[in-house]
DNA sequence: ATATATAATTAGACATAACTAATTTATACG
DNA sequence: CGTATAAATTAGTTATGTCTAATTATATAT
């Protein structure tokens, strides 16, 4: 069953909310996709008619097995299109997320399979987040925050969980790139703000707002 | 000014059917759309409103610069793309024309020309139909093989007919490039190989293999 | 507990781009 | 020349997905 651009939209923001949110709300995923309530209660009830969802007022948005597996398709295509932009026609990894907004929705049935083998099987995209396998399996790889790192902690840039242009850019100037290795100095009960040196550099101090966005692999 | 992905497609197919009707109706079109007169009809006036064609019942519908500009810029993309999907993803060239009706429609300032670079800077899409600069112009026709070409004849190179690895590093070697300026100074009437000089250089001797693959505009 | 703010929902409207059915215009043929 | 046929056009409808404004429900604060 072929969905539209719009709804694979919907499911996309759905799955990721649900990742971080406990109840998925009309409201949050207004502010995802910058529409109003209004518009998503609409199509709740068209995705849940097509049992791709399940909604209620209580509940929130629940994704169903066939929704998820949508979502997780559409992910694996934007994940590895930007895995393209970058490798192959040398963007900048702050700027294929829009583009690769518009590739994820290209429909064919052997597309993502032989994009995926052109690409060497990558296992995560240039964000460091996970490209879903074929069988619409996501691969966990660095689940920890860097927020969460203790004192004295030792670890590896795994993946950003925030791909603004903004953050990406503060990254860039911070030199802290997939791999960077991140040592936490000191942690600020106060503000939760962190003094970590990268690559052996410097010690800086970052916001919590940063270290909540950075998961590492720990050593 | 954006277009929507229906626009490009009326921009598109009038500029096709422009090429060998010499008047572009809207049954035409319809036909080429699948779609029905009536809703190309409508679809004409919000183009002429938004000066990308003008339309009359006598003349049909011409595109203005403007609309001709989109629409090469849409071919130029799909058959870029097209190049992409069996050069690099192992389609057949049987196999791309509808992935690469979704492709053309891909928003980016800079996505054409990296995707240009990483191919190549192709001529010919793997249909062999010529894809248009970014200057917004389709190349100018060139249909003359170098093969064909007198002796003592001057030309310039249009568009190669061979995308393949080993012919463009021949062609890389012995500088030829779009554009190169070619003088034919002898045929060979045995095996139909040619003497030539590149941009006023040293005589070369190729093949006919060679000069069979190369598109050239007569001066 | 009640006022206030926030969120969810409904109703109605709008834009896009398609459709069908009816009508007008043009072309072709006997 | 008039009529049959085909094409162009108009009017009205539909589906998708959005919106605003009004209403109802829920949560928060004093």
């Amino acid at each position: 069953m072929k969905k539209t651009y719009s709804e694979e939209n919907y499911l996309k923001a759905i799955y990721h909310l649900g990742k971080t949110d406990n109840k998925v709300s009309p409201k949050a995923i207004a502010d995802a996709l910058e529409n109003n309530p209004a518009s998503v209660i609409d199509m709740l009830k068209k995705l849940q008619d097509k049992d791709l969802i399940t909604y209620d007022k209580v509940q929130g948005a629940i994704l169903s097995p066939a929704g998820e597996a949508s979502a997780l398709d559409i992910i694996r295509k934007h994940r590895l299109w930007e895995v393209f932009l970058v490798e192959k026609l040398q963007y900048g990894w702050d700027e294929v997320h829009d583009i690769a907004e518009q590739l994820e929705h290209i429909h064919d049935e052997q597309l993502a399979k032989k994009l995926d083998d052109f690409l060497g099987n990558p296992s995560v995209d240039p964000h460091g987040d996970p490209i879903p396998a074929q069988n619409g399996k996501m691969p966990v790889y660095a689940n920890k925050r860097l927020s969460e790192a203790e004192e004295n902690q030792l670890c590896k840039v795994g993946s950003v969980r925030d791909t603004s242009t903004p953050f990406l850019k503060y990254l860039k100037q911070l030199k802290v790139g997939l791999g960077s290795k991140i040592k936490v100095i000191e942690k600020m009960e106060f503000d939760q703000s962190m003094i970590i040196s990268i690559d052996d550099g410097e010690p800086k101090t970052v916001s919590s707002k940063m270290t909540d966005n950075i998961l590492v692999i720990l050593d």
